[in-house]
DNA sequence: AATGAATGAGCATTCATTCAT
DNA sequence: CATGAATGAATGCTCATTCAT
């Protein structure tokens, strides 16, 4: 994992991950039969963590804005106690991108996540009734403060965190204050 | 481009982009020195590209806020110009990611763009007085939405661009709906 | 080593050498991380050869004559037993001949060599008392004249052999032929 | 030239002898249909200029004692004016060693130097009457003194000169050094 | 289950040479 | 005579994968 975020996936070559591990080359064939099953494997434990870290904590029973809130924080939170598999997870999602197989694999179990943004838009909490971009605008922006924060560790703070999330949401959330309601054509 | 684009740059072997070129392999070496020459060369053209587009319809003398909503504009609009463009800008993005070079000359070239959040900051316009954060926040949703009105490009119209760029501007603007006041603590 | 003799260590691709050898192209580098290693993996084995030879047969308790004389018998005929040995060294003698590295470890391993000059010179008995010249004067004739035997097998004869020595200690030496009458058998 | 004697004369790629050269690669293909032609016809230019100076200066009516002396200091005194070309001469020997053509050419234009050495050995003022030993034990030798003069220029010296050209001939003579005393002043 | 030598296609790059201008 | 872009075979080297032990 270290290597993969170090040197990135492709430029890590099986031999250096064998060494590193401690085992003859063929001692990784033997366990996974390609390259790209070993990845995908380590994808699997880690995201296997985020998922039960999710599953321990999140409370289905709130509501839409409580809950995509709690994904806020459990995303981040999680990001923060294993910086090492979020860094691993930006570079798969990147390497990745096109795999369509990953995708469906993380909408099947990321079900109370869509859930949660499928009630949003249908609770009319959100300026956008779009899944695709709701769901997108979320993502990323969940991901980029994610990465802020292992990136700069001094930043972080409950309240600093709250602040992330208000930011997202006073974007989304349909809630439009008085001065923003005479724009300027430009 | 092409390749890079739909292969990964790391992944298109130079026999490959000679061939697509319906040249020899040499001929490309004779052009660039090395692979990253040859691509760092096709960074610049499009780089240079984007600068142009901005200079050309950027007005300087708008206050902050008509700045950066003119920045939001003029990048989409132009990844959706040139999507080939954008797409390739995104990926060598990731794989330079670390290469300080490169971003120094971003910083040179952009100044335009690092003087307008630095406005936007000191005007306290925003809910956040961090540099780095507001910058950041800024770049990523913008190549988000960027990128959604390529992928979508059925979804692009004038009204949804504005659209896209007042939910960046209502979650990092300091306006506070009353509603938003009693934050209940989680 | 046969292809480096005929063709020249820098015109000997390493697809050759592996063919040669009877192995992929990838087994070569599984073995020595690169070219130079290999060639210099091979040098050593070379170079150990003639210094075994040198430490079976060398009576380090002569006297700085008959050690000389000594090394001049010791060199040819080690060359005459190793022919392609003895080619592939002056092969790399001169392609590597500015290698300081090489050079530091030849003279570390031949100091019995070294100190045979340096004693025939305070014992007085050459014509010159510059280190480097007589060491030099020495290395090249004792290599010509390894290498004319080489080349004309036919001329070799003990009696030969010893005239080739009695040239070269003619030259350089400080005597009178008077003084030089009774030399003992080696 | 220069590029020949640094980097060895395969190393020496045609584009940049053009460049050092100050024209484009086409024009050497204009003037020498290959590389080697262009070795070729440098080294032709260097051996003229040895050749020249050695019939400028070689008197042909000494005796061929005197006239294997005359060579010695013609050869030495050569290189020490053209050290380059001495070197250039180094390089082009060993890199094409095994070259036949080069070596009749040589013949023919050294008949000088074949009557000198074969006048020597029928005049029984050698040790050796093997043409072949006493010519290459000549050559050696000569270029042995002339490569370390010019690596060691501060050692050089009328006297030094004449020193190694007596220990050359003290090894090769048949005489006993009485018969040696009265050395003509060449 | 573990090993590590062997494989060979593939890679970025070099270079003597050609040829249209 | 001069140019320099174009050529493509060749080079040293890498690497995911195989397989006999």
């Amino acid at each position: 994992m270290n290597l993969f975020i170090d040197k990135g996936i492709q430029s890590t070559s099986t031999a250096l991950i064998a060494k590193e591990a401690g085992v003859a080359t063929g001692t990784l064939f033997h366990h996974f039969k390609t390259k790209e099953e070993l990845v995908h494997a380590l994808y699997n434990l880690i995201f296997d963590s985020l998922i039960n870290f999710h599953k321990k904590h999140f409370r289905d029973d709130a509501n839409a804005y409580e809950r995509v809130r709690q994904l806020w924080y459990l995303n981040i939170e999680w990001g923060l106690k294993h910086t090492a598999y979020a860094n691993f997870l930006e570079r798969y999602v990147f390497d990745y991108y096109a795999s369509a197989v990953a995708m469906e694999d993380v909408g099947k179990r990321f079900d109370y996540y869509i859930n949660t943004i499928v009630e949003l838009i249908s609770s009319n909490l959100t300026q956008c009734d779009n899944f695709e971009y709701v769901m997108n605008h979320f993502s990323w922006n969940m991901r980029m403060n994610g990465n802020y924060f292992i990136a700069h560790p001094e930043l972080y703070s409950p309240e600093m965190l709250e602040k992330t999330f208000q930011i997202y949401w006073s974007g989304i959330s349909n809630n439009t204050p008085d001065n923003m309601k005479n724009i300027k054509e430009y």
